[in-house]
RNA sequence: GGGCGAGUGGUGGAAUGGUAGACACGAAGGUCUCAAAAACCUUUGAUCGUAAUUGGUCAUGUGGGUUCGACUCCCUCCUCGCCCACCA
């Protein structure tokens, strides 16, 4: 048995006695943590430069590290020691999003500062981080809300406001009448104020907004997925969202009126089957069109539908309600009239306000005419009839259905149809062509404290006017009362908001809100590459040669908001000239979540929250680590299972006795084929963040190596260092007594195995000499065969009529076919 | 209502057209021990059967299809999960 006992340069004694996570894992940390292992700039050599950027979605600093957060964070630590194994030079950093809302809510209810709250909980969090062992270098931690962060916010809104892509609009809002304020959704309970319980009721309010709709159809993915490699499901979601339509813009004349009332359809083809129309409450056109008598009962609806809150207009989804407003418009395709509705379930920002009610081919308009006994037609346009589905058909049917079909139509499938009559009401002068988006403006005002201060100066003279650049940032006061009644929180501290106009001097105020904290995480990564940059919001030069990510891990609750936040930044950006490409990741990968071990969600009421430090300190970094990898596939979501924690703690003890076992010697072919195999597999699995099968193919070679009478050192070092990802500790620990043992240089400056390069395999030793091929009949497994891997299709064949139970098989039929697989299958037609 | 994804042993999962269940957990039996734990060994999809211990049959939510061959590709239906939703 070997057993070594020495000194290393940071005069720690290692001796291999039982495996004991705990005595080992703090020492190789202080050890990596002062030899500066990690750092960035410490990788890059003089040479070639191969650079590869591993992001992590940033975290919120909520006071925990949860076992989630590990889970998320393995496969990426993985990857990136991986890759720098590899000879790349791997920017791995990390930082906090700090601003929010939690923090306001923790304050209100504990009487926290949220800066102290936030700052207090960025340190615990950054010590429990540091216990997971990962290769994330800290010197380029980012913090949102600190000045030298949000500064550059400021900067880059302003810089939106000049390009017109930041503006002042107006929106509905929750708004509470007694606090006189904007609630947050989840401010809003049960459609009530969570402070006074009055209730909530929309309003229209002034905010900021940023104008990505400009961008829409610069962030729509095309066939290729724009060059990069993110998920379909992403690509599909945001296309979806984004919700490009191209259609007809169709005004139909009010009879007896000059007005027109326009509505937007991208199936003109079902307007034959037109039989209302449904106005907005909101629709200014309203006031304008109604007739005097219906006057009263029109306003009273209108009225009505205002004071809704957004949760009872969504309530009574099923439910249709709306008044008449005595109008008529003038259908062109039938010639028919169309009474003009006023109904809430026509939503004044989409489309145009208005909508042609076509209650045969759509749903909610079949249940607004049944409810109000409007006419329904059915439509049935070219040799197949309408597609479109409704779920009522039958009841269509029996109400009155009428066919209608055009000669010009006879003949033809639904798509041409749509696209002749497209071309038909243009050229009648009806309507025109019009590209839709469902996508709407961001709007990024928030009435709280804990947030960037939007940099803007309110004027009497001036109006709005933007801070000037060299007076940046406009820093958030400590003092204020963040829960004022009336007005924004901001507004509270009266010293604060006394400001100067830049253009006429005269006393202004600065604007009271602070932006929506999807702001500050759009482009954080590009302050990662140089955190205490001064001259912009990141450096250019050192921009280029990190960006755009290699990969960027996150979950996939941001498909809808944070990536494409992130994607129209980037777009802004390269429309400035600050970066040359398009796309801000090359690679987008989704997590799953780790649940308590009785399946739910980890929850505090639950009491099934898994702690990492508890597990840590039972079994050890690296046992958590190599569990987390092999529990299930990085994007699956299942539960935590202590016995299997074991589990992964008797693979490493395994592994930890095998080095006294460990001695010189020359491989066989056997042990250089399984050496090869596993290589290859671990590589190859870690590269498509498939850790699972990578943990599984290091177990599987385990029990090879254990089950031989020697362990030969290339195979033991190749194995410690394919490991090392995983299990980053004990396997340093392994190499440096292994090295020790080898060579009398115990004091030769401090060289980690993760400064190793990663073995090569060699393909021609993963061929093994002999194959199993399996012979089918018909498609049936009858037997299977060990042969030489170069033997020919005759020859296996021979070799397979000979076997008993093929005999049985194929006696007294005809072979009509041989289908031969080289090395795998051989199967008889008969 | 729409979109996306998933359904495989007691459990987590492997296999993306070629021997289904790798690897692990759990369980059962055994070795060691005064005993227990640890460790190690054996068995472990179901079923029939025999000693044929490289036996037969059936099996990847359901029903069909394509193929010499389907967990894998196509269609029907069912269930679950996630996201979005009065979007014209």
């Amino acid at each position: 048995m070997k057993t070594t006992e020495w000194k290393n340069p940071h005069n720690t004694k290692v001796t291999w006695g039982k495996y004991f996570p705990q005595d080992i894992e703090k020492k190789w940390q202080e050890v990596w943590k002062e030899a500066g292992l990690y750092k960035f700039k410490s990788q890059i050599p003089s040479s070639k430069f191969q650079k590869y950027y591993t992001l992590v979605e940033l975290p919120y600093p909520s006071g925990d590290l949860h076992i989630g957060h590990w889970f998320t964070f393995i496969a990426p630590d993985v990857l990136s020691r991986f890759k720098r194994m590899q000879g790349y030079n791997v920017f791995f950093p990390m930082g906090y999003d700090a601003f929010g809302l939690p923090a306001e809510n923790a304050a209100i209810k504990r009487g926290i500062h949220p800066q102290d709250w936030t700052l207090k909980n960025i340190e615990t969090m950054t010590a429990q981080f540091e216990t997971m062992g990962t290769m994330i270098d800290w010197d380029h931690v980012t913090v949102t809300c600190l000045p030298e962060y949000y500064k550059w916010n400021q900067w880059i809104f302003i810089k939106m406001f000049e390009k017109g892509i930041a503006y002042r609009g107006k929106t509905l809002s929750n708004w509470c009448p007694t606090d006189q304020t904007v609630l947050a959704n989840e401010h809003v309970e049960n459609g009530k104020c969570w402070r006074c319980g009055s209730v909530v009721v929309q309003k229209e309010v002034e905010q900021w907004f940023l104008r990505i709709t400009d961008y829409a159809e610069e962030l729509l993915w095309n066939r290729e997925g724009n060059g990069v490699d993110w998920p379909k499901s992403v690509q599909v979601a945001q296309n979806d969202w984004i919700g490009k339509s191209e259609g007809l813009e169709i005004s139909y004349p009010i009879e007896g009126s000059e007005e027109k009332v326009t509505i937007f359809t991208s199936r003109p083809d079902t307007n034959f089957g037109a039989t209302f129309i449904a106005l907005a409450p909101e629709n200014p056109l309203v006031t304008i069109i109604t007739r005097p008598e219906r006057k009263e009962e029109v306003e009273k609806y209108v009225k009505i539908a205002s004071e809704k809150t957004e949760l009872e207009r969504k309530e009574e989804g099923k439910e249709k309600s709306g008044a008449f407003t005595g109008a008529y418009a003038i259908n062109h395709l039938t010639g028919e009239k169309m009474p003009i509705w006023v109904s809430d379930f026509v939503l004044m920002n989409f489309g145009t306000g208005a909508l042609v009610g076509v209650p045969a081919h759509d749903l909610r308009d079949f249940d607004f005419a049944h409810k109000f006994n409007l006419n329904i037609k059915r439509v049935v346009v070219g040799k197949d009839g309408d597609k479109s589905p409704i779920t009522k058909r039958e009841q269509v049917q029996e109400e009155d259905g009428i066919m209608i079909n055009s000669d010009f139509l006879d003949g033809i499938d639904i798509h041409e149809a749509t696209g002749k009559i497209m071309d038909y009401i243009v050229e009648k002068g009806w309507g025109k062509k019009v590209t839709m988006y469902h996508l709407h403006d961001w709007s990024v005002s928030r009435q709280r404290y804990w947030g960037t201060p939007v940099p803007m100066i309110h004027c009497d003279t001036d109006g709005i006017v933007p801070v000037p650049l060299d007076q940046l940032p406009v820093t958030l006061p400590y003092d204020v009362d963040y829960q004022p009644k009336g007005k924004p929180p901001l507004a509270s501290n009266d010293e604060w908001m006394k400001v100067t106009c830049p253009k006429c001097g005269k006393d202004a105020r600065r604007d009271a809100e602070t932006l929506d904290t999807f702001f500050d995480s759009s482009w954080y990564y590009y302050r990662y590459v140089d955190p205490s940059f001064r001259d912009g919001p990141f450096d250019p030069t050192e921009v280029k040669k990190l960006m755009p990510l290699d990969i960027y891990f996150g979950g996939g609750e941001h498909t809808l908001g944070h990536t494409l936040y992130a994607r129209f930044f980037t777009k802004f950006f390269k429309d400035l000239g600050m970066v040359n490409f398009d796309e801000f990741a090359l690679k987008r990968v989704q997590h799953g979540i780790v649940l308590g071990t009785d399946g739910n969600k980890m929850s505090k009421s639950k009491g099934n929250v898994i702690n990492p430090d508890d597990v840590v300190k039972e079994f050890g970094t690296d046992a958590v680590r190599v569990y987390l990898s092999f529990m299930m596939p990085y994007n699956a979501t299942g539960p935590w299972s202590v016995s299997s924690m074991y589990g992964m703690f008797r693979f490493l003890k395994r592994v930890w006795d095998l080095y006294p076992r460990v001695t010189a010697g020359e491989l066989t072919r056997e042990d250089k084929f399984q050496m090869h195999t596993t290589i290859k597999k671990v590589g190859d699995d870690i590269a498509e963040t498939k850790n699972n099968t990578a943990v599984a193919a290091m177990m599987k070679w385990l029990n090879y190596l254990d089950a031989k009478e020697q362990i030969w050192e290339e195979e033991f070092k190749n194995f410690l260092i394919i490991l090392s990802p995983f299990a980053p500790h004990i396997t340093e620990e392994l190499w440096q007594l292994n090295k020790l043992s080898d060579s009398e240089a115990g004091d030769e400056a401090f060289s980690s195995i993760h400064q190793e390069k990663w073995p090569s395999h060699d393909n021609s030793l993963i061929v093994s000499d002999t194959v199993t091929v399996a012979v089918q009949i018909n498609g049936k497994l009858r037997d299977t065969l060990v042969i030489v891997s170069e033997a020919k299709q005759s020859d296996v064949e021979e070799v397979a009529k000979q076997s008993e139970k093929v005999k049985v098989h194929l006696e007294g039929k005809t072979v009509k076919k041989v289908i031969y697989v080289p090395g795998k299958i051989l199967n008889f037609v008969i």
